[in-house]
DNA sequence: TAGATTGTTAATCGATTAACAATC
DNA sequence: TAGATTGTTAATCGATTAACAATC
């Protein structure tokens, strides 16, 4: 099987399987299965071979997939085969805690600008990058073909620094800011939420047993 | 409806509609439409029902949702008329960053605790909590009742840290680490991981249009 | 009353899993 | 060859959406 669109369930767990297939390569691991990988990402093995058919016959019967070209063909697919410009706005905790991500991706996409609307900020160093004011933001994504915005910005700036990073050109962005983005549809958005997942975290506690669903 | 056991999917969508129903709520609006609710939220207005629908009839036919009993009936649903201390373990950037949550959680959920296990950091202030070694986590945990643990230390400690805090008797945990964590089943884990959201947003670029699937 | 909107059932859609022939 | 494991089809499962009677 190939081509289709492909669900964006499917292109999520990309990243996932990359990410464990590094860490096999790292460990000199020439081969892997599709039961193997299940069970080490608590994925059914059907599912991670449907996947992977998806975009191309990778693997060998019998034999299971080869870790080094697996992770070349899921860089592809990913295009994290080519340098992916990425600017940060917001220069604040989480934006300096971004920041120090670059490595984890080996370089292929990288945070090559960062821009604040505090002027105290402004002018200070995030790691080797200098914060620039935000009304530099329009020249700068061109200049340095600029292709994905992080946003890191308080909720109330955030949909006009998202407005400013797709009058930019941008076109993606990832949302830090527990509001859901408007953005017109080829503006591909991920909000990246995580009051979300800690609320509904509290859903799963137990407590005094039952509890009321309703009255 | 009610009972049956609630997907994770519709547990997701609690928080998101709590965050804009207190915006409602500040704004004095009194009542909500799931037309109104869903076009604001990119949500369908019948999934929106269907979802409140499974804990109580919270609506009045004609009329829609009283803003004030369902925001009262949802953080009930979310356990968040209690108040759920939480610990932060790992001191970093991102630390930093969740412990100014605080403020936008109203207080109900708290991180009452920082742990850190580089003792350069221990003794410092994070807010207005020090930071205390990682040994102190047991103790501490059992001692201020704290049921959720936030993991926001390197991949590499991820798995013990997470370890601990399930020892010293957290029932859920936060994660941050790009890694899947290992737990028993009445632990809950929620992996908040941001490079899959990045990386998965690559595939969505546009490139020199046809991009090779396979060859 | 007429208009609006819920709660809920039924229909649809999509994603996951099982099963197995093909084949290394 | 026998054992392992893929790629893929078919079966299952679950989640979303449409439709509408009930009713405010």
């Amino acid at each position: 099987m190939k081509s289709d669109k492909i669900s964006e369930a499917v292109v999520r767990r990309l990243p996932v399987y990359l990410r464990y297939l590094n860490e096999l390569h790292t460990r000199e691991v020439p081969t892997v299965s599709s039961q193997e990988l299940g069970q080490k990402l608590d994925l059914n093995p059907a599912q991670i071979r449907k996947d992977l058919a998806y975009f191309g016959d990778f693997g060998r019967k019998g034999i299971g997939y080869d870790v080094s070209y697996l992770i070349e063909k899921i860089r592809h697919i990913l295009k994290l085969d080519q340098q992916i410009n990425v600017a940060l706005v917001g220069a604040g905790n989480l934006g300096h805690a971004l920041s120090n991500y670059n490595m984890y991706l080996k370089e292929t996409m990288k945070i090559v600008a960062v821009f604040d609307s505090n002027d105290s900020k402004v002018g200070s160093l995030i790691n080797t990058l200098v914060v620039q004011p935000i009304d530099e933001l329009g020249i700068t994504v061109k200049a340095r073909s600029i292709r994905i915005g992080i946003v890191t910005v308080p909720n109330v700036e955030a949909q006009r620094v998202a407005d400013q990073l797709i009058e930019a050109g941008v076109e993606a962005i990832l949302n830090f800011a527990p509001i859901i983005l408007k953005a017109p549809p080829h503006i591909r958005v991920h909000t990246a939420d995580f009051t979300t997942d800690l609320l509904s975290l509290a859903y799963y506690l137990e407590d005094g047993k039952e509890h009321e669903t309703n009255e």
